[in-house]
DNA sequence: GCCGTTTTCGGCCCGACTGTTTTCAGTCG
């Protein structure tokens, strides 16, 4: 059996949190499972294998019993606690609780006295005015109840970014026409997750009346949920509920802090305000001893300056290390749009594009890129009017011809080619070797274990032909969830072979997600940053490729994309040249050796850790693949500096550990 | 359950709203 995801492992860690809080008792034991969870979820590697290296317990929010349990659940899928109190408490109390409105002592009392478990005995309950028994009952608790029965009855879900996104644009207009002098997302929605339940929207005015009124008034609201006097939840008709917040513009940072999370984040830096002596909340930060308040918070910077912080960007505020990493000077500088130098995933009418290769190249020019791959699909897409051998050379002639023709623009002739159902190539390596840049994705045949995925995309890799692995896990977003997939021994070859994995900017995959971004950091893997763009305007869809890559902790130099693209061209023919297949050079590129030195400061660290006794686990594994594969440009440079002979270094530090 | 600038026990973010009650528990973000 293959063994379980994080995403499985974290599960039943969310199940004890819940059934916990309903039990009732200490609160902040459930909170601690939550936490649990949620660190799991995003591990840079699967649990099993941080398990197996040590690492695991080394990792903050992981103790003692938490290693009991994950040791536990590998085994077994459970863990004795979680059953005792699954022995106790109903599961369908779990789906009340997510009710708004209802929490867990409300949940408890309904099930202690009435044993309601569903939603629909709930709902009788309510209609029965066995509810009116309860205590704080009234007859408008109740009509509450019953209209969140409705919504949750018809609940939409939740939206991918890109439709929250357009959503709060709008109201956003409204609002500013209200008199809003400044109008942000909140929440989840600005740390730019892939799929976003509420939408949060903030706003600064010196008098929050009108906005708020105009947001409960404005069209496509369904129903108002509540409001105060400067603030507002409504239901939209989308089905989606949106939440506004107004402030003073004095405290539009405290505000937008405050009401751009995530939780955990911002709990951990009140925690932190409080061990100096302050109190941070959406009014700006004061003294705990006598209240005096220090700062309102007109810049959201003021108020990680209060508690000794650099500003950390939105994306990164999950606590996931991020606070950790700001105080050490260490946070990341993650890539930005303007550091991608060119696109390797688009289609053009020749497949199932509708603007011409010449329409994507100036679209690409306009956004200042150096070079494009056109990568229409492979033959077996019919569907997508996939191209053959022969239409493949007819179109890397036309791309030869604009390229000269445009001047401005390298333009890679390549494919998108699908991965068949057996692991094979959609195209014969006749055809491949010719190609400038190959991305090999699986379109067809979802439905297979995740054993046999893994092993048809372990062998579409190791055909050597494969520059990038195309949205690697299939999701849809809230249409199709991810295949069943083995990332970390796809990663594992990956890195080997030398192939890329995309970080995918349709808004309906963003695949990778960010989890699975920073899974590829931690192994090593170059991500590509691309859009699978099907017209012009689709090669703006990069910020979600970036989204996903900016959450997953990326780096400029974690991305293939930001490189010149002689260096792309050798990445390839470097594989083609160690996979011993045939490399037909064109005549007009000259292979130089343009990697760059990895910068002075990382080589340091690397000549540091390398000095170090005993060696970082990781960085004994990482010497076995360079002592392997000989790649490694990084560590490579770093043994160097030791002595001359690099590869006599690795050894001894290997051997004397 | 986890953690440590109050460090192996005691504390764990904070404010606003709702519905109810008449001072506050529960919920939410």
């Amino acid at each position: 059996m293959a063994a379980l995801s994080n995403q499985e492992v974290a599960r039943a860690f969310s199940e004890m949190a819940e059934l916990l809080a309903i039990r009732g008792g200490d609160p902040h034991r459930a909170r601690a499972f939550h936490r649990v969870a949620r660190v799991i979820v995003n591990l840079p590697e699967s649990v099993d294998r941080m398990l197996r290296y040590g690492t695991l317990q080394k990792t903050p929010g992981i103790g003692e019993g938490t290693m009991h349990r994950v040791k536990q659940i590998l085994r077994r899928g459970t863990f004795d606690d979680l059953e005792a109190l699954r022995a106790q408490l109903p599961a369908g109390l779990r789906e009340l609780v997510k009710l708004k409105g209802l929490g867990p002592r409300t949940v408890r009392q309904l099930y202690q006295r009435f044993r309601v478990t569903t939603v629909e005995q709930l709902e009788q309950a309510a209609r029965s005015g066995l509810l009116a028994q309860l205590p704080r009952f009234g007859v408008d608790r109740i009509h509450a109840v019953l209209r969140e029965i409705e919504a949750f009855k018809n609940r939409f879900g939740k939206a991918p970014l890109v439709e929250a996104l357009r959503t709060v644009e709008t109201i956003a207009g409204e609002l500013r026409e209200a008199g809003a002098v400044e109008v942000s997302p909140g929440g989840s929605l600005r740390r730019h997750k892939a799929m976003i339940g509420d939408l949060d929207v903030l706003a600064a005015a010196d008098d929050p009346r009108p906005v708020v009124e105009r947001f409960r008034s404005m069209g496509g609201v369904a129903r108002e949920h509540s409001s105060g006097s400067a603030e507002a939840s409504v239901r939209l008709e989308s089905g989606q509920q949106a939440d506004l917040w107004v402030f003073p513009l004095e405290n539009w940072g405290a505000g937008l802090h405050a009401f751009s999370g995530s939780k955990e984040h911002v709990r951990a830096l009140r925690a932190r305000a409080r061990r100096f002596g302050l109190h941070v909340s959406e009014h700006g930060v004061s003294t705990r001893a006598d209240g005096r308040r220090v700062n309102p918070g007109r810049l959201e910077e003021e108020i990680f300056a209060a508690v000794n912080l650099p500003f950390i960007v939105p994306e990164l505020r999950e606590s996931l290390g991020e606070m950790e990493a700001a105080e050490a000077g260490r946070l990341p500088e993650l890539v930005r749009a303007e550091d991608l130098r060119g696109d390797l995933h688009l289609h053009t009418s020749a497949s199932d594009g509708s603007g011409t290769a010449r329409e994507m190249a100036r679209a690409a020019i306009e956004l200042g890129y150096e070079y494009l791959a056109v990568t229409d699909h492979s033959q077996s897409l019919t569907v997508a009017n996939g191209l053959d051998e022969r239409r493949l050379a007819a179109q890397r002639d036309e791309l030869r011809r604009l390229e000269a023709e445009l001047g401005r623009l390298q333009l890679l002739a390549g494919c998108e080619v699908d991965v068949l159902a057996d692991g094979t190539l959609d195209l014969e390596p006749s055809a491949l070797r010719r190609l400038d840049w190959v991305v090999a994705s699986v379109h067809e045949h979802f439905d297979m274990d995740a054993e046999e995925m893994t092993a048809r995309v372990v062998r579409a890799l190791e055909t050597g032909y494969v520059d990038c692995l195309g949205h690697p896990t299939g999701r849809r977003l809230g249409r199709r969830d991810p295949y069943p997939i083995d990332l970390e021994r796809v990663f594992d070859v990956a890195r080997r072979l030398g192939v890329a994995v995309e970080a995918n900017g349709d808004p309906y995959r963003m695949d990778l997600d960010d989890a699975g971004c920073r899974m590829a950091r931690e192994w090593r893997v170059p991500v590509v940053i691309d859009t699978d763009s099907h017209s012009p305007a689709h090669l703006r869809r990069r910020e979600f490729a970036l989204a996903s890559a900016r959450r997953g902790w990326l780096e400029k130099h974690h991305v293939l994309n930001t490189r010149p693209v002689a260096e792309l061209r050798d990445f390839r023919a470097g594989r083609l040249r160690r996979e011993g297949l045939v490399v037909t050079v064109p005549s007009r590129t000259v292979l130089v050796e343009t990697r760059e030195e990895a910068p002075a400061a990382v080589r340091g660290e690397l000549v540091d850790a390398l000095r170090a006794s005993p060696l970082a686990d990781e960085l004994r594994e990482r010497l076995r693949v360079y002592l392997e594969s000989g790649e490694d440009a990084e560590l490579d440079a770093a043994l160097r500096e030791l002595a001359s002979n690099p590869v006599q270094v690795a050894f001894n530090l290997l051997m004397a550990s």
